[in-house]
DNA sequence: GTAATAGTTGGCGTATTGGCCAATTACCAA
DNA sequence: TTGGTAATTGGCCAATACGCCAACTATTAC
């Protein structure tokens, strides 16, 4: 293993961490449909105001979504839809189980 | 948002998130050419051989992968190999790039 | 100017994660 | 049985992550 691909590894992690939290990826499947301003975002998520906005800095700093300011709103985006098409693959992981994903501590 | 879609983003979430960690990563590309034991992995990523035993034990949990004793070994695989075809996606978000061939559907 | 709305940032307490060590289990061979 | 190797489990501690509140910034309207 050598340095470069463990440096690799781990940006690939970091963005998987990115999504890998409900109100996030909630988030992210809400943005498949099209721009969002944080308002909506967090009334979709029913969490403080700041929570959203901390969740959205988050991915924004991932590369997952980007923003745009119009007026008292900020837009956000996705920046890269494939990352959605990858759901069905996760749906794919969880029906084929016997344990089901609520019962892992992860 | 009703209550079911909640569940459902929550149990995705936990898939994501079994694979949101460097070291969980790395065995998992390793598990794409075949199944490998324990022994082999904890030599890959590099940390206590407890340690690696967890984070398979997360992993299967969460139905990334499965587990066959044969002898001293256990051996582990990919349940759902699907989820490394995501990393071209990942590695879009990384570069900055449009959209992978990943991303492109039939 | 003041007021109102949208969003971000800092701080802090709590909960979760991740790592190693030590102990234990499981299997095989002499 | 004894010993050796592979792996899991429990415990403990340090580092992160998450959530809310409060304070602050930015923009618009009056």
């Amino acid at each position: 293993m050598t340095l470069e691909k463990k440096h690799n590894v781990q940006r690939r992690a970091g963005v998987i961490k990115a999504m890998a939290h409900p109100s996030r990826l909630m988030m992210l499947e809400a943005l498949a449909d099209g721009e969002r301003c944080v308002c909506d975002l967090q009334k979709l998520v029913g969490a403080d105001i700041s929570t959203v906005s901390k969740h959205l800095s988050l991915m924004k700093a991932a590369g997952l979504v980007e923003d745009r300011k119009q007026g008292l709103w900020v837009h956000y985006r996705l920046r890269v839809p494939c990352i959605l098409q990858f759901m069905d693959c996760v749906d794919a992981v969880l029906n084929e189980q016997k344990q089901p994903a609520c019962c892992v501590r992860a």
